[in-house]
RNA sequence: GCGCCCAUAGCUCAGCUGGAUAGAGCGACGGUUUGCGGAACCGUAGGUCAGAGGUUCGAGUCCUCUUGGGCGCACCA
């Protein structure tokens, strides 16, 4: 929509420009955007601002010599005026929008869909916790995120897929099925002092459980090293699937689990390492194998393999990045707890050591959630193992509320998550006042249909009679969300959306309170249901960008 | 000590590549319905955008410093 503003002012710049009256040699930057003060058009530029200078005009001189080549009345543009220091807005007819808003109608469910991405092949990893415990509430706002960033990609035409990372080898599995085992010998009555640096939460105690009702004391009076192996695997297995189906109750799924481990299989870590050696990026020190990442604008250089031959956690990461970029994705996005931003500039080297192009790889922090009951701060503990998981947040809130919550704030801020409030079915939960905008116009067609009206289709719709204000400044509203589609998602922000669907049903709210839709004057309601349907429509796209339902009556 | 993130109304936060008078929600106060869902609507009060410099025609937005908070600085993952 603003896109044909600013082709208009593309082409009077050009105009005036052989016209002798500008002479700017690359064109500038051209700001459209939707005034906020009443009074100033539809639409406002600020080129006249912004050429100002290089031309040596005043601000206003430049808009007067623009204003001359635009139209200054057409089928789409009522009026152009030049205001205040040298903007230049641009009232639109009635037309201009009532067309638009005939093509959310043929659009449908794909209103909102932009092609800004071009089919740009994405890899987009999130989540990846270690399958030492289940998801808390953190991981929550990562899968969230994640997952509604990945819809959000789509809609902005880029051609996305989604991995999880499953970090199934090294320490920390052999910690959890250490823990497991003395869960398991807990069980049979031995008395265990369980140390503090293994898992010492509740659900160990399940997984030792499992065990026992599978294989009873098979593994009794063992040593460790012998029974290591079934515990750790079993473990680790029995708490991915955990989160698998707290995932999938989320509503978040992956195009594919990636298991670290399989890059071992195929020894593409080892191979990685010769790699980088060969490149000289690689030396010995300390019966260790560092690289020189310090080269690479990291603070230090970092061990790839241990003094005692076994490889480091990064040294498998740089594997795995690797593949993923071999695997021909243009753009690799990482999903991170803000807790690894000091990870970022290591991988960043590696990457760079072996030759790739700096904005391949990109980095999303998202940072902590504190969990709120009211005014209380409910105290999460991950070294005791109480802490909240995510599945007890979404039972306790659902799951509408639960993603709402973690989309609408801007992921690189700390985000309060009040319980207390997401599980309110009142007016202050944001969640709801949306999703009743939803339900209220479909009950609005209920009603509709009982005296026998249908909602018309964009070509036998009269849309003549709809003259107030409220209602054209409800389309300009609804026919912004291909921009804010676009925008949020070449900026990877997601809160965007939930913004503009409160800003949206905000106006809807209004609009019902004042207009009535059904009335005697069929030909008017006709077109005001036209109208809400539309409305629908987008906040059912927006909704679905989410994650979140748009249910019908609540 | 070094590095990253944050600081906007009483609270929780928006503010898109610098643009017109800094916006919502909650909370507070007051009002609206014998009609389409009152889970709603309308109004009032509330701000030195942490502080100080700087760049600019123009700064909440960019730069520097200071203060205050979060996080990170492993041969852990």
């Amino acid at each position: 929509m603003k896109l044909y503003v600013k082709q208009m002012i593309v082409k009077a710049l050009e105009q005036a420009r052989s016209g002798g009256e500008l002479k700017f040699e690359s064109e500038p930057d051209i700001v459209v955007e939707k005034p906020k003060g009443t009074g100033q058009g539809d639409f406002s530029t600020t080129v006249a601002l912004t050429l100002a200078k290089s031309e040596k005009k005043s601000p206003r001189s430049v808009a007067e010599s623009i204003l001359k080549y635009l139209p200054s009345s057409s089928a789409d543009i009522e009026s152009v005026e030049i205001a205040g220091p040298g903007f230049i807005n641009f009232k639109m007819t009635p037309e201009f929008f009532l067309e638009r808003l005939k093509g959310v109608a043929r659009q449908g469910c794909e209103f909102g869909s932009v092609n800004a991405g071009k089919n740009e092949k994405i890899l987009l990893e999130f989540v990846s916790a270690n399958p030492t415990g289940p998801l808390h509430i953190g991981h929550g706002r990562g899968a969230a995120v994640g997952h509604s960033l990945s819809l959000l990609l789509k809609r902005a035409g880029f051609d996305v897929e989604t991995e999880y990372y499953v970090n199934d080898v090294g320490n920390q599995m052999n910690n959890l099925g250490r823990s497991a085992w003395l869960r398991y010998r807990e069980l049979f009555g031995e008395k265990i002092n369980f140390p503090d640096d293994l898992y010492r939460g509740e659900y160990v105690k399940g997984t030792a459980q499992e065990i026992i009702d599978l294989k009873g004391k098979e593994f009794l009076g063992k040593s460790e090293e012998e029974v290591l192996p079934f515990f750790r695997e079993f473990a680790g297995d029995s708490i991915l699937n955990g989160i698998r189906e707290d995932l999938a109750v989320f509503g978040v799924k992956f195009d594919r689990w990636f298991k670290e481990g399989s890059l071992y299989e195929d020894d593409l870590v080892g191979k990685s390492v010769d790699w980088l050696r060969e490149k000289g990026h690689v030396y010995e020190k300390d019966g260790a194998v560092w690289l020189k990442s310090s080269d690479f604008n990291d603070e230090k250089d970092r061990v790839l393999v241990k003094q005692s031959g076994e490889k480091t956690y990064f040294c498998s990461d740089i594997a795995y990045h690797k593949n993923k970029i071999d695997r021909g994705f243009s753009k690799i996005i990482d999903l991170w707890g803000a807790d690894h931003h000091g990870y970022v500039p290591r991988v960043q080297a590696v990457l760079e050591a072996m030759g790739y192009s700096k904005d391949v790889f990109r980095v999303l922090l998202v940072q902590f959630v504190a969990l709120k009951r009211g005014k209380e701060k409910v105290s999460m503990s991950t070294r005791s193992g109480e802490f909240i998981t995510l599945s007890e947040v979404i039972e306790e809130v659902g799951v509408d509320a639960a993603r709402y919550f973690f989309l609408m704030r801007s992921s690189d801020t700390h985000l309060d998550f009040d319980l207390e409030l997401a599980k309110e079915e009142a007016p202050e939960n944001p969640v709801f006042y949306i999703q009743y905008a939803h339900a209220r116009i479909c009950s609005i067609f209920r009603n509709a249909s009982d005296s026998g009206m249908v909602v018309p289709g964009p070509e036998e719709v009269d849309l003549s009679v709809l003259s107030e204000a409220d209602a054209f400044s409800l389309i300009h509203k609804m026919l912004i969300l291909p921009e804010v589609v676009e925008k949020s998602a070449l900026a990877f922000e997601v809160h965007r959306v939930p913004h503009f669907l409160h800003d949206l049903v905000s106006e809807f709210h209004s609009y019902y309170a004042k207009h009535r839709v059904l009335s005697e004057d069929r030909p008017l309601s006709l077109a005001r249901l036209f109208l809400l349907d539309c409305v629908r429509t987008t906040i059912a796209n927006g909704l679905s960008i989410m994650g979140v339902s748009a249910p019908d009556k609540m």
